[in-house]
DNA sequence: TGGATCGTAAACAGCG
DNA sequence: GCGCTGTTTACGATCC
């Protein structure tokens, strides 16, 4: 009877206890799936072996390991200026150490092996340490700057015969872009909403810096380092080398924004790595040589890797650069998983990205041949719902946080196709999703089922046990109507009991709760859910013309189920004003053919009163359900 | 701490 | 008898 569950039951399975299943985060009950879905790492570390969280965790390490030494020899290099001189260029690509590791885990596998909370919050971590490093760094230089300006100065009063001149007036410029620099981050921080500035402070000191960066920040902190190498330029070609590795920033962008590489031929036969970057004419490279590479291997201190040509290199670079997209989600500017590309397509990396991935480099994870069930996986990362939902969840937390399960399927949806990773719904919202993208809003159960295992990978396993849950959800829940038709028996929602059971769902996201409860009218929708309705894939909701007070609530019916139940308990308790009749609420369903026999009084809703009542208001949920039913085919 | 919600397991009944 | 469908109960976990 039970005999598949029993053998395969996921959360259950002894197999499913450790390894790769024991950090997907098994979202369930029962068993360790609940704690391991709220800590995985911690899970695994008790496990005692080295996990891919572990793992991970010492990639990074590795990689900010390399960062750092990026940055002290930069700062090193900018102290000491002669010191360098006929050595080999300090920075090199750090990739080469970074991502060269056969251990290397891919972003897929990232995003596979972690959850979204935790991506998150390694993202944050990682963040947070790079900037501090940048901040380090800024301040380094600035003391260098600071130093080196006494410097000439003082030579200046001891050699009063020689003028200032250009090289004093090359430091204040560069200290003077170090700050201008410096402001123009912050600003740009404070724009994105990262960084807020209290008001009339107008320089904060980069230590002040909440520690809320996302990489493509950090990469433009990058640029930005890289824009203000010419500075350096200047001044070295005037005779003192600040720099000394000039180049460095170069290579770094050049690893950033790597491809396409063409590769010069060079005296030794290898080839030289050249960006497209417009500015790349500014970086005066040593003709002849990379800094990064000599002798068929990596220059990089520490590495020696041997590469057959420039371009391993520049494949590495690729890789650090996909990666470093791929990691580029900030709650911002949230993007589907399921289009990668606009990943990397923000502002920040416009110039560059298009040329380092003309393939959509990292493409969500399109296979799963272990189970994955993390509570958020893959595209729920950079999907709206992540904008509230940081740290260990369940599920179904996800549809407290106003995640609209149709807007998320339509996003995500190759990436359920085939990712063997759960969905963070609940059995009913699949179930009343289900029911709901069909034009004739009614299936049976066994094509609720086919929707199931067609939508999801996940579910084509277990089939005994979801499968039962569905049944169970089914008959448990109110808001789903059972009509005898000609052809059998299908399943029906009832949108208002739908609705109905589901006000708690205020509570998990309280600021959503305050503001919209106090800025009643639904004028005073907040930012974050803003951004959330314009992330979500309704083109109307992208059109700020329509969230205004008159339609607000129209709106908030459209897109966002959990939201919709939201507003209507507004409606209902917070402001009286009059609701609609469920019938109104309800679904139009084209019942095919009624039986004879009136329906079974059970239900609370009559599926042909629901049909014709839906006639007289324009059905706002019909927004909701079939836009993005096209995406979802 | 208790209630609400959810997921899972399981027993049972009806039907073809 | 078997499989599917549908109902119901129980239990544990999570969240608020």
């Amino acid at each position: 009877m039970m005999v598949e569950s029993a053998s395969e039951t996921i959360r259950s399975t002894p197999s499913a206890q450790n390894g790769v299943s024991s950090l997907s985060n098994q979202p369930d009950g029962g068993g360790g799936g609940p704690g391991g879905g709220r800590d995985g790492a911690a899970g695994a570390e008790a496990n005692g072996e080295m996990s891919p969280v572990e793992l991970l965790h010492l990639q990074q390490q590795q990689a900010l390991q390399v960062a750092r030494q990026f940055l002290l020899q930069q700062a090193t290099g900018l102290s000491s200026p002669s010191s360098n001189e006929g050595k080999q260029p300090a920075v090199q690509v750090p990739v080469s150490v970074a991502m060269m590791s056969p251990q290397m885990i891919t972003p897929q596998q990232m995003q596979q092996i972690l959850s979204p909370p935790q991506l998150q919050a390694l993202l944050q971590q990682q963040q947070a340490i790079m900037l501090q490093q940048l901040q380090e760094y800024y301040k380094k230089q600035q003391e260098q700057l600071h130093l080196q300006l006494l410097t000439q100065q003082q030579a200046g009063k001891q050699q009063p015969k020689e003028p200032l001149g250009n090289k004093q007036l090359a430091f204040q410029q560069q200290l003077l872009q170090m700050q201008q620099l410096q402001q123009q981050h912050l600003l740009n921080l404070q724009r994105q909403g990262l960084v807020s500035l209290p008001p009339g402070q107008g320089s904060v000191p980069l230590q002040s810096l909440p520690q809320a960066v996302c990489p493509s920040d950090l990469q433009q902190l990058w640029k930005e380092v890289t824009a203000a190498q010419p500075v350096e330029d200047s001044i070295k070609q005037e005779g003192l080398d600040l720099t000394t590795n000039t180049s460095n920033s170069t290579s770094f962008s050049a690893a950033k924004v790597s491809p396409p590489i063409s590769h010069h031929p060079l005296p030794n036969g290898q080839s030289t790595m050249h960006t497209p970057r417009r500015d790349s004419s500014s970086h005066e490279e040593t003709p002849g040589s990379h800094p990064l590479y000599g002798h068929g291997e990596c220059k990089w201190p520490g590495c020696g890797h041997l590469c057959g040509d420039l371009g391993t290199l520049a494949k590495e670079s690729e890789r650090l650069q996909a990666m470093m997209a791929h990691l580029h989600m900030r709650p911002s500017e949230p993007k589907p998983f399921s289009q990668p590309l606009n990943l990397v397509s923000s502002a920040t990396l416009s110039k560059s990205t298009s040329d380092t991935f003309p393939d959509g480099l990292p493409h969500p994870p399109t296979s799963a041949t272990a189970p994955i069930t993390p509570l958020r996986q893959g595209p729920s990362v950079i999907s709206s719902s992540t904008l509230h939902n940081v740290g260990p969840i369940r599920r179904r937390n996800s549809e407290k946080f106003c995640t609209p399960i149709s807007s998320e399927l339509a996003q995500n949806h190759e990436f359920y196709k085939n990712a063997d990773v759960r969905p963070p719904f609940t059995y009913a919202s699949l179930i009343r999703q289900a029911i709901l993208e069909t034009p004739d809003r009614q299936l049976t159960l066994n094509e609720i089922y086919n929707w199931f295992t067609r939508m999801f990978a996940y579910f084509r396993r277990n089939t005994a046990t979801w499968k039962n849950a569905v049944r169970h959800n089914l008959s448990l829940h109110k808001c789903f109507v059972r009509v005898e038709n000609v052809k059998g028996a299908v399943w029906t929602v009832d949108e208002h009991e739908y609705q109905k059971r589901r006000p708690p769902k205020m509570t998990g996201s309280p600021t959503l709760v305050k503001n919209m409860i106090s800025g009643l009218g639904y004028g005073a929708l907040n930012a974050s859910y803003q951004a959330a309705l314009a992330e979500s894939s309704f083109p109307l909701l992208n059109s700020p013309t329509m969230i205004n007070t008159s339609s607000a609530s129209a709106m908030l019916h459209v897109g966002h189920d959990d939201v919709s139940s939201t507003v209507e308990q507004v409606n209902s308790n917070g402001s009286n004003s009059p609701r609609l009749s469920p019938q109104q609420y309800s679904h139009p369903v084209h019942v095919k053919e009624e039986p004879a026999e009136a329906e079974d009084d059970s239900r609370p809703v009559s599926l042909m009163a629901t049909t014709n009542q839906n006639v007289t208001i324009p059905d706002d949920r019909d927004l909701e359900e079939e836009l993005p039913v096209e995406d979802l085919s």
